[in-house]
DNA sequence: TCACTATGTGAACGAATGTTTACCCGAAGG
DNA sequence: CCTTCGGGTAAACATTCGTTCACATAGTGA
């Protein structure tokens, strides 16, 4: 159980925007990508109004003709610029790790290499990640569960890689003293990389830019959560 | 973006428990529980066979028909015993919530009244209810996001219920400068809460009762971690 | 001009969906 | 003994699903 209660940005409201505002919210998170660079624009309208719909409704209940259907295409179409439906799923959800793996290391390289500023840098630019298109972040965290299996497993290990980037951070940084993390350096790093990354991961789900502060703000906020849970001195 | 990668217990994996199997571990957690002691016993088989299918493959992927043939049962005999679908799935997530919620309240009430105490046995309580049967959790969790619009809006005010007791207890903690929260008193306390909450609540995805410490110990470290979130001393 | 490729269409495929209907049986109660 | 009824069935309901097929149209390079 677990969500919290802070049910701002939820699914599947009456009040939602309308798929089609939201797909454009989406298609904005895809300028820049150089994966999605080579799809044509029609394909990239499919991609942008089945986030939407995913989003909205869940990738298990959206049917490709809903898809097509806001595109204004007929369901044969959408197998002119992808496989099936999964394949959309799939492109959607590696954009998103792309976006989110791409930010947390340039902001590693950019602070200074001690663990509390390694630490610190890792949990903002993770939580920027997951901010500045959280809707991208929780279709992305809510539906790679039900890509076809080879393809899931694959995003399990991106995801692993991550972690593990964390936990050996607090690692070395415990063995020098930096962190005094609540158990033993190992079973304590692997404890506290759960909790910082558990916890910066789900403001994707409450977040809501008009009620909420700025962003980078909250980042900061929980930057300096991580470093408390770490024991940084 | 979120999972975390310590994937153990996750679902739709090859090596998985069969569903007979698992639909026995749901069984086990209905024991003793009040609303459901009402059902005939072949309804409660058929709630226990839909929690592990719908653990194992999300709700919207599981048909009646899936359900009734695990049971050995036509499909219309579900609907001696459910109205529907719809129903199985609220009945399963309100027992889930049931069990979470009387087990804060015993913790809260069984501890001493200073908000140290009460903070710490809040946050133990609420990882032992996430550990005792993540199967549980993770399906309460995953699938109310999917239950009809009515239902759906019932569950989110019993979590936000959840979380603003949590938040009254750290304002006010905060107040009586037990806890030193981030922000201050009013801002701090809900962020806190939301950090508490969800790093708590995610314990159910990757605990692992053969490769983890015992739950009520996992629980203790994620109590003293919540203590250290709200700067308690 | 011609072939080609990209992008679209409508119609159909078999399979699966949630649900309803009409019916059956075995046990309990008067 | 006969009725009632909870719990079960087979069969059918109208939809919807993902996908494929044969075909159309438009632009492009040779």
């Amino acid at each position: 159980m677990s969500d919290n209660g802070a049910v701002s940005t939820s699914p599947a409201k009456s009040d939602a925007p309308l798929p089609a505002d939201q797909a454009e919210v989406f298609a904005r998170s895809f300028e820049g990508a150089s994966d999605l660079a080579a799809l044509s624009s029609a394909a990239r309208r499919v991609l942008a109004m089945s986030a939407a719909l995913f989003y909205r409704q869940g990738a298990a209940a959206t049917s490709i003709r809903d898809i097509t259907r806001a595109c204004g295409l007929s369901p044969a179409a959408l197998y002119n610029h992808f496989a099936g439906k999964d394949e959309v799923l799939y492109v959607l959800v590696c954009h998103g790790h792309d976006r989110l793996e791409r930010r947390v290391a340039g902001a590693l390289d950019g602070a200074a290499p001690d663990p509390v500023a390694q630490l610190a840098a890792f949990a903002h630019a993770y939580v920027m990640g997951h901010l500045v298109h959280p809707e991208l972040a929780q279709l992305v965290r809510r539906e790679y569960l039900h890509l076809s299996r080879p393809r899931y497993q694959e995003i399990v290990l991106r995801r692993r890689r991550l972690r593990d980037q964390l936990r050996e951070l607090l690692r070395t940084g415990a063995q020098s003293k930096h962190f005094d993390l609540i158990d033993g350096p190992d079973a304590g790093a692997t404890r506290v990389a759960l909790m910082v990354l558990d916890m910066c991961s789900r403001t994707s789900e409450w977040y809501d830019p008009t009620r909420n502060e700025a962003p980078d703000e909250l980042a900061d906020h929980y930057a300096t959560a991580a470093l408390r849970l770490a024991g940084a001195h």
